[in-house]
DNA sequence: TTTGTTATTGCAACAAAGTTGTAATAAATT
DNA sequence: AATTTATTACAACTTTGTTGCAATAACAAA
């Protein structure tokens, strides 16, 4: 449905998003956002969000849930169907910008995929 | 660690492997042993059995487990990084035996990657 | 500016998936 | 048969996310 009213809670949590770069996961945002915004609003916020093609999210290799702003998504579409990275050394993720084609695979119908690439980020190399 | 003791939980659990060839969610196990393995015993032998190299497991699109057998793998090391196909229909999941290259990241080392693609299986193209 | 409508929020309670501690049980070894 | 200790069941807990509902606050209309 999206976000129609412009409310105190919507402002804080898009205020997140241009201070990092780097996806946010819920549940960082929610620590963030404690004693400003109950978890359920940052929750339900973030499903407005993504209905607005504002947000994207993905899970992580663990399965918890990740938002990053959209480059190039609508309401109608999101085509943010980029792969993902997370850095096993600190944890954090981001979006790559790089197109992984998937073959055809016979069959069967591909309706979309969702690649999750780990390894070290820059920063954690630097560090070694 | 791995499994050590041939027991009866073991049996039953690998059972379910050699029945099934797609990727069974480990929730699905827990259903189909239920009244005969403890759902603590259930997680604990696919922990094992992943140490063994018997079985690898992945996260689906709702970032709950699955498993399947692994083809090649050992104790100490999982080959098993095949790509993994989820249909939106039927809601199987299957291990897929293509390669997908995963072009090199400027400044970042790759350690592995996830790769989910999400479609219509076989079975149920042909239903439609 | 006040009023009315309804989107939004906070709270508490819940739910699903998986984990941990522990005492009892049962493989395997002696 | 006795002993050792890996394995199991059970209950209780944790984590991440969701639902229902009454109270609140945007916004539009008067």
């Amino acid at each position: 449905m999206g976000i129609i009213r412009k409310t105190e809670a919507a402002t804080l949590l898009l205020e997140e998003f241009k201070k990092d770069s780097n996806a946010i996961s819920a549940i960082e945002l929610i620590k963030r956002l404690d004693q400003k915004i109950n978890k359920t609003t940052v929750y339900r916020l973030l499903d407005k969000l993504e209905d607005d093609g504002v947000v994207h999210y993905f899970l992580d290799t663990k399965g918890i849930k990740w938002y990053a702003t959209c480059s190039d998504c609508s309401k109608t579409q999101h085509q943010d169907v980029h792969p993902h990275f997370q850095c096993t050394e600190c944890g954090t993720v981001d979006c790559l910008e790089i197109k992984v084609p998937i073959p055809n695979i016979p069959n069967r119908t591909i309706a979309s995929s969702q690649i999750l690439v780990v390894g070290t980020c820059e920063l954690c190399l630097n560090l070694t």
